[in-house]
Parts: structure tokens; C-alpha cells; sequence
DNA sequence: TCACAATTGAAAACAAAATTACATCTTTGT
DNA sequence: ACAAAGATGTAATTTTGTTTTCAATTGTGA
């Protein structure tokens, strides 16, 4: 597990990072806001320690940044001396996932950390996987199977089988496929979509009985069992 | 948004679901923590609010049994009026993502909650349904239900029996559904909609009792129950 | 009953989707 | 760096299904 840990107190900072350490995590250092930023948006970081009170950009404003513009996805810890209930919103309302006022016992920290980590890891571990009837899509094998048998599948043809099961039960029309399988997003008389289907079709449906991909004329396609 | 609110104290349990409601919640109460437990297992909720001191099985407990036996993936929130960190350790232990000291102010409580289901990110799925009497038009599997029997349509079929259900109970006439459901805003002698009209009667009135399009002469046509 | 309005069936015209062959680009192994 | 294999797209063709027109027929209201 990776952790950012943003605070200028070099003392308190080598103190964390000490702690965090001998419990496994790896700590990566930022004494100012900036280099803070600029490392999250960098690297993808489980969980985030933030200093309310920095030098440079402040910490209410790099949360704020951090899931606004850059979107990372990381579970941020709010540090800060100021432990009125005002703050506290404000830190929530920036998107801060946890808060913690100084001065602080550091088991509480390890407490606080480990409850974002773990509330990460669930996240990411719970088997990335969808599925209609018997197809099960693998999101970190990049791989299909169907009746406990693997199918291989391009890219293309992944993302796209992705994009039916996240939308299964219910017709895409092409347009919509175009944007967010090809990212096209003007009609140019293409049919790669339809070609697609037909590759589709030929690996997941045709070897098994029942088929899935139901083309609904006029309309779309539609991923349904029976 | 479920949440589950396990709290054995009818004033405060009502003072937090009432509050949650008002912002979008739906909140579920349990006053005991078998019933909590219980609850927990049987449903899925995206926010499960904990007490600590509960009558029956604890909350420490209910939160590991929530953990390790059912695997719950909901968030928890622990509330309790144990302030000291022993406690709040322990809380993290069994699973708890989050901890709240009472007494405590409600923003802080929503902000909380707030930001644990956010963590979780569930987007809903409401149901894509327009109706009349025991029709139903599904939106997103664009076909058409009646008395439970499945109803194919073509698209021309289908965007003429939504435009009469969203203007059930009123006459629409032929330029009106020419000019919504086919686009065309001048024409002179066609009558597609009226072989249009047929074509749906065929399908979603004739097989069953009592029919739903009706003709007024001279004026257009009416979908309406009786 | 007459005149107009609405319905129906069948065929023609049209449009959508599937299929196929092929050209171009990418990846991989040697 | 090269050849071979694989992936991606395009375009033409065939197949399938939908839409529209038209004329004959039936229904409706004064």
C-alpha cells in the first residue's frame, strides 16, 4: 500500500512516515503543497495524508483540486490542528474521506489509515469481474468465459463486450457504442461496429446455445440472457 | 441510498432517520442488535450505522459477525458514546470504515455518511417504465409488456406507442404524431400513421380483452383505459 | 343513403444488419 | 530489422426485415 503524505512539519512528517513504515506501508514525502499535487496527479497513491495549514496551495485546495480536476480516486486523510465541526464539513465537503485533529495519539493514525486502506483495497479486490447468464467478463485477466470456458478476445472486442454488460438488459444504439468504445463522437457512416458484433458474436455466442447478443432492428443491440 | 441505522434509542434513531431522509436517504431502523444483525445479512445497504452499547449482541461484535461471517460490503459507521482511542481502535478492527463520538452535531453525522457512500459509489438503476392499465412500455429493452406477455415492436411501432402512452388520456391527431414520431412537418396524404395504428392494435389490443387505442373520427386517436 | 373517414392487405420501395473480402496498421518472435 | 500473424477498419454485397404506398373495403355520422 502506498501512501502520500503531505506536511510540512518535518519532524511530524518523519515521525509518520517512521510509523507507517514499520507497519508496512511505503510512504512517499511532500513538505509543500505544490510538490504534493503534483506527485498525487502523478502517481497513484492508496491513500493520501493531508496537512490543512501549508505552505503554497492549502490543503483544503488540494483536496479540492485533487478530486475535481485530477480525479484521483486515492482515499484522502485529512490532517489539521483546527478541530471545530465547520471545518470538519468543509474538509468533508472538499472530498476528504477522513479527518483527523492534531495533536493525535499515532495509533489513532494507524487506525485511521489502515480503515482507508482497507476500505480501498475491497474496492479493487472484490473480484473484478461482470457477467450476464453464464458469461463472466474478467476486468484484470482482460479475459471472457463462458460455460467455464476461456475465450480470448482482442482489445476492441473486450471493451466492447464490457461496454454490453455494464449496459446488459438494455438497447445501445450504435452511437452511443461509437463514443464509448471508439470514442467517435460524430456519425461518419462507419459499420465497425456491426463487424465488431459479428467477431463478437462468432466467439461468444455461436459455440453455445443460447445466445446473448440480440440485435434489436432500428434500435441497437441488446446483451440479455435468453 | 440504504442505510441501515442500528440504534436501540427511539429518540435518537429518529432524530438521525429523519435527518438522513431529508437528504435523500432511504434509512432503515433496527432497535436491537439481533434485528440489526439480521437486517444486515438479509439486505444489501450501502451505509450501515452502528451503535456501540446496544441491547442483545454489541456493536464491536455485530461488526465482526457483519465482516467475517456475511461479508457485507457495506460501509460502517460506528457511533458510540466512547470517546477514547482503545475503543476507537477496536472499532477499526472489526471492520468498522468510519467513527463518530456522540454526543455529535447532525451535519457532522451527515458529512460522514456523506462521505462513505460516496466511497461506495453506487449509482442507481431506477426502472425506465411508462404504463397504461396493464401496459407497460420498457424503455430500456425497448419492447412493449401487457398482462406480462412479452410485446415485440419495430422501432416505427414502438416510438408511435410512446408517444401515446406519455400523452395518454388525450386525442392526438394524425399531423401531431406525423410531426413527433415521424418528423415531418408539412405532408399531404399519407396515412401511415393509420397503418401505423393497425399495426399496433394488432399487437398490443386484439390479443387481449379491452382495448386501449381508440378512434375518435375526424379528431385522431386516444390511448386511454376504459 | 351518401359522403367522408378509417381500416386492411398486399406489393413495392426502402433501410438496416450480416457477411465477406480486402487493405492497412500493430504486435511479436526471430 | 524482418517476416509472419494478428488486429482493426472500410467497403461492397447479400440477406433480412421494416416502412410506405395504394387500392379495395369497411365503418361512421348527418
Amino acid at each position: 500500500m502506498n501512501v502520500l503524505l503531505i506536511e510540512d512539519e518535518a519532524s511530524i512528517s518523519g515521525f509518520i512516515k517512521k510509523g507507517l513504515e514499520e507497519n508496512g506501508y511505503e510512504v512517499m514525502q511532500a513538505f509543500d503543497g505544490d510538490i504534493g499535487l503534483h506527485l498525487a496527479s502523478r502517481n497513484q497513491y492508496d491513500v493520501i495524508i493531508l496537512d490543512l495549514i501549508l505552505p503554497g496551495v492549502n490543503g483544503l485546495e488540494i483536496c479540492k483540486r485533487l478530486r475535481q480536476k485530477v480525479q484521483v480516486d486515492s482515499r484522502i486523510l485529512m490532517l489539521t490542528a483546527l478541530n471545530e465541526t465547520d471545518d470538519l464539513v468543509k474538509g468533508f465537503d472538499a472530498g476528504a474521506d477522513d479527518y483527523l485533529g492534531k495533536p493525535f495519539k499515532f495509533r489513532e493514525l494507524l487506525a485511521r489509515v489502515n480503515s482507508l486502506a482497507r476500505s480501498r483495497g475491497r474496492k479493487a479486490n472484490p473480484i473484478n469481474q461482470l457477467a450476464v447468464a453464464d458469461l463472466i467478463l474478467d476486468l484484470d485477466l482482460k479475459t471472457a468465459i463462458r460455460a467455464g470456458q476461456q475465450i480470448k478476445l482482442t482489445a476492441k472486442e473486450f471493451y466492447l463486450l464490457q461496454y454490453l454488460i455494464q449496459n446488459k438488459n438494455r438497447v445501445v444504439n450504435r452511437m452511443e457504442i461509437l463514443e464509448n468504445v471508439w470514442n467517435v463522437h460524430f456519425d461518419l457512416g462507419t459499420n465497425v461496429v456491426d463487424v465488431y458484433m459479428a467477431y463478437l458474436r462468432k466467439k461468444i455466442d455461436k459455440p453455445f446455445g443460447q445466445k446473448l447478443i440480440h440485435t434489436v432492428v432500428g434500435m441497437g443491440y441488446l446483451l440479455k440472457a435468453s
